[in-house]
DNA sequence: CCCCAGTCCTGCGGGC
DNA sequence: TGCCCGCAGGACTGGG
């Protein structure tokens, strides 16, 4: 499930494209079960064609490519999505290509085997109506640990809930919020009110730490193996999990308690009763 | 404000 | 061995 560090990588792959133009814009399967594009197919592919890709960006966990019209085509991953360079995991579920002139990358496509994600083209108005200010809060790695506390510590929800709300701070999902508040030694049911000055500070740190190292490994690809970066290879940070899809193994910070899982707003999340307070 | 259930969707694994 | 069911959860919606 691609998150920040997962998305970041993804850009990075694609980051080839820069300068490119698009020659064309093809939807890879057929009418019945598609993903959501907007706009709807055929005009999407249209408005495409001829557009110079300027910059390739990230907002949350969505890469954004920038065209030279002023608009942005937006991929959305959500559960399964895939933005890659040449071949794709299968040729079943893929859903999207870009053959692209003028840059070092050919080609960029977008997979999903679930289809849950999205492709859109959005105008700069809509973009900012859709993806900015309130609907997205800031990224999660351009936040101060002021800023941080100032977004989040007006709820009373546990703070592993509120580390998911995207309107509050753009980027964090399921696995990364429990990997980063094991780092920083809070209980996942704490109230996000209710955290001192020096947990904000240490959660700050830890989400720094944590995201920037699953970046370094390129994301966290799971027992399910549907996550790749752009060149379809696994990622290697689910190697350097601490509580993540870790029930019932020992805490690798005190090495004695044993990891527990509970639901938090539908989802699992994994702690360590001793070192998480 | 906050919570919950339902929606989209596929693949996998537990249970019988 | 096979089949069904539930689960995984990101973003969104509607109801309480």
């Amino acid at each position: 499930m691609p998150e920040l560090p997962e998305v970041e990588t993804m850009r990075r792959g694609i980051l080839g494209a820069v300068g490119g133009m698009i020659e064309s814009a093809t939807r890879c399967e057929s009418p019945r079960r598609t993903i959501r594009f907007e706009p709807p197919w055929p005009a999407l592919g249209q408005r495409l064609q001829g557009r110079v890709i300027r910059a390739v960006e990230r907002l949350g966990k969505r890469v954004v490519v920038r065209l030279d019209t002023g608009e942005a085509l937006v991929f959305e991953p959500r559960m399964t999505g895939l933005v890659l360079v040449d071949e794709p995991p299968s040729r079943e579920h893929l859903r999207f290509e870009l053959r692209l002139a003028g840059c070092s990358l050919a080609c960029v496509r977008y997979w999903d085997q679930r289809g849950l994600g999205s492709v859109s083209l959005l105008t700069a108005e809509e973009l900012a109506a859709r993806l900015g200010p309130p609907k997205l809060g800031p990224d999660a790695l351009a936040v101060t640990a002021d800023t941080l506390r100032d977004r989040l510590h007006a709820s009373r929800r546990p703070i592993k809930v509120a580390l998911l709300d995207q309107r509050a701070l753009a980027g964090i999902g399921n696995l990364y919020a429990s990997e980063i508040l094991h780092v920083a030694a809070i209980h996942p049911r704490r109230s996000a009110a209710r955290l001192t000055r020096d947990q904000w500070r240490r959660l700050h740190a830890a989400m720094h730490a944590v995201l920037e190292e699953a970046i370094r490994y390129e994301g966290s690809t799971l027992s399910d193996g549907t996550y790749r970066n752009a060149l379809n290879q696994s990622g290697g940070y689910q190697n350097h999990h601490r509580v993540y899809d870790r029930e019932g193994l020992p805490c690798p910070r005190c090495l004695s308690n044993l990891i527990k899982r509970i639901v938090q707003a539908q989802r699992s999340s994994f702690f360590c009763g001793s070192c998480q307070r």
